[in-house]
DNA sequence: AATTACTTCACCCCTTTGGGTGATTTTGCT
DNA sequence: AGCAAAATCACCCAAAGGGGTGAAGTAATT
């Protein structure tokens, strides 16, 4: 079955670069393009919407492929991996602030490639899990701490209650709700319940 | 550098689950428990708080590791990678849908065990980014279709503002801006904007 | 016991929101 | 040109929200 990926392998060695795309064809990945240092993968990138992006570290050129890394988070939503000889703490330690969805050491082993590739994308396409936002986030963004009680009451309005429906469901009266929410509003320093909601979501 | 992480390791072959226990500690990573069947394994994951799972596939058991897998997923909030025999595509296509933060084929190279790790660990707790949601993804819950003006007032609406403000911004009157949000609560089968923020938010 | 903070509740009054009805203008397609 | 959909706008009225004032009860702390 031929994915129908567009590829990019970032390698400054051809014969390795030469290895690695034939085992991308051979595992069914035809759509296949290689750069060889940074600049040419620069260009590329602007050129062309890529899947999936195979880096090197050492291009032997001034700009790293942690550079290149960089470059792809900040312009491009596009999972890659590093293929690379170094596996020493330190060099692990600066690549996993990139978050490449996969770090494959050299002698590679052919059936890495496409694993990594299949895991990666799943990965890197998560839908992501909505949390309960907790009170300890809140009070981040507070003029002073919120209280158990109006937690409860942020939690239910989060859900797009109304004060009626809160009061039922926290077996208050509504003058309750109100009365908290008055506090609520000014410890977060919002007008309405619409701005509060939003504070709140984008913390 | 020891590391203070917990470390489960399920491997039913206990010659295999030794190799790497021994491959953890060598690495710094001394704090390894491990279980033979699957059984086991959840009975460890209710007793302690691990940061790390390693997972075989095949546990000669009536539930494999892909169960366990799901188990995971369902209960607690921890990053694993499936080291295992199999490469098959079908296995791949099934255990991605389980998001592993790596998966190490068997026999496995020693250099791996600590870049997954530490790779897999930031990935999973990377921080996610706050996207404006498309017009395409509200669609997906709407009874028909949101039209481009719409899709304006619903993310003037997410930001919070009210209809006055929103009407400034989009110059209009307010009365335009309470006429499309009548249209849209009926598209989002809500009654108020709190309810239809919540709901978009939830996608 | 006194004090403070939280929780609960009532009430007043004004503003904003939202359901409804209806109309006109603009845009895109046939 | 004709038609349908979208965009814009007005107005009515009820419901909900929110700022304010004040009070009572409870729990924790000094």
């Amino acid at each position: 079955m031929k994915s129908n990926l567009k590829i990019l392998v970032v390698e400054d060695d051809p014969i390795i670069a030469d290895d690695i795309c034939a085992c991308l064809i051979e595992n069914e990945y035809p759509s296949v393009n290689c750069a060889f240092n940074y600049d040419e993968a620069i260009a590329q990138l602007s050129q062309n919407q890529f899947d999936f992006v195979f880096l090197d570290i050492n291009l032997n050129s001034k700009h790293s492929g942690i550079n290149l890394a960089i470059h792809i988070n900040e312009n491009y939503l596009i999972p890659f991996c590093y293929i690379t000889s170094y596996a020493d703490v330190n060099t692990i330690q600066e690549v996993k602030k990139t978050f490449p969805v996969g770090y494959i050491v050299k002698p590679f082993n052919q059936k890495e490639i496409p694993i990594v590739i299949e895991i990666g994308l799943e990965n890197f396409y998560k839908p992501q899990l909505k949390q309960t936002i907790s009170i300890q986030k809140i009070n981040k963004i507070t003029t002073s701490e919120i209280s158990q009680r109006e937690y409860d009451v942020i939690l239910k309005m989060l859900d797009g209650k109304n004060n009626t429906e809160i009061s039922n469901e926290l077996f208050v009266s509504i003058n309750t709700i109100k009365s908290h929410l008055k506090n609520i509003f000014v410890k977060l320093n919002v007008r309405s319940r619409s701005e509060a909601i939003s504070v709140i979501n984008n913390i």
